[in-house]
DNA sequence: TGTACATCAGTGAACGCGCGTTCACTGATGTAC
DNA sequence: TGTACATCAGTGAACGCGCGTTCACTGATGTAC
């Protein structure tokens, strides 16, 4: 499990982070207290402290790990599509399919970032993050690659829709109109439709 | 300021909801305490427990609230808007407004949700309640009033859209954006727009 | 290869803090006669 | 109208708790000679 760093006991980073994830899926992110975490990785309370600055410092490493595999989630998404319509669907469901399976992790991500007021370090410029992919999905589906602005409009619409799902997949009341729709994706799908992502999009 | 109950001091239920209220917006949810708030109240810690049985039952009345607040936004964006799509997009403003203006409180209002894992008081059920009103436009609009599947979905969706909207809003990185359309409620507009809800809106 | 030393990851005890909640109480209000 | 009593909203001290962080320390690792 540990990495190359054998240092002095394994990669205690690594194992904090992995305690903090344990933690929050576990018992939610009120839980996510720095001691628990040293319990969790069965270290002092004071271990922590070689590796993070303060509290915050793990909270966001904890965070960015999130930002990475949602990044792969939604590359996978939009390489398995047939077509960019279908991409900027698949994409969605993705997402808030990620959501579904790490809600305390999700949580978590937003918390940090609105305590920054801002996304992970300028998600706009790092060209083979999400949002770009997003983006460059919305070019493909016949979005105007030179109309900038309509483009970065559309891309936080999908991006606001797939966010706005994702928190609201969580409550029972849908409960009945997933089996409705015969199923939890379908009921996604069906949403994202009525959003104008999917088959035949185009603004 | 106190209400009708002149009991034994004025209405601490009230004066507690509203020192709730003061809290929230001037430090954010991390600091309502229930002491934090007895103490704004100029009340002993004892006191709330007079009134509510716990931290949670506090919270529970801050967040019905903020719930009564909405519906009333929603309500009054709904009567100003001059046709049934001009509506659902005046409410969708108005609702991230009513965030962006009360953030704190919108957050308690979800976060209290969340733990019972069901929004209030079931909402649709609630014939005046604003779930209610949205898919009522949603009708008015051109929605078929028959296919009641179809039309709880672009309710949800719509619904799902403005709550993505009102969260990511917050985000400093939108500033440019929100300029470039010419301030925040184009801005707002134009995401509503390619999320198909505005004039010109049906599915 | 062996010894002296610097480095630094981890320890464990302690700090001060604010929290939610309980408890026996006090004292003003409202009610019965 | 006056007195005795029940009610109950508010007090203030105390409880036990887990938290983030600091501190002087220890002891294994890695490095210089």
């Amino acid at each position: 499990m540990a990495e190359a760093r054998p240092y002095h006991h394994g990669d205690l980073r690594r194992a904090l982070i992995d305690a903090a994830r344990r933690i929050l899926e576990a018992e939610g992110p009120s839980a996510l207290s720095l001691r628990a975490v040293a319990r969790e990785a069965g270290v002092s309370p004071a271990a922590p402290y070689h590796h993070f600055k303060d509290k915050t410092e793990l909270l966001e490493a904890v965070a960015q790990e999130g930002w990475d595999m949602l990044d792969g989630v939604i590359a996978r998404a939009k390489d398995q599509a047939a077509n960019p319509d279908q991409a900027l669907q698949e994409i969605g469901v993705g997402y808030v399919c990620f959501a579904r399976d790490n809600p305390a992790l999700y949580r978590v991500m937003y918390d940090t970032a609105r305590d920054r007021e801002a996304l992970p370090e300028d998600m706009a410029a790092d060209k083979d993050g999400a949002y770009c992919k997003v983006r460059d999905t919305m070019v493909e589906a016949g979005g105007d690659p030179n109309d900038e602005l309509d483009l970065e409009l559309a891309t936080i619409a999908a991006w606001c829709a797939a966010h706005g799902l994702a928190e609201m997949a969580a409550f029972k009341q849908f409960e009945h109109l997933k089996d409705a729709c015969g199923g939890e994706e379908p009921f996604l799908r069906a949403i994202f439709n009525h959003m104008g992502l999917g088959p035949r999009h185009l603004r």
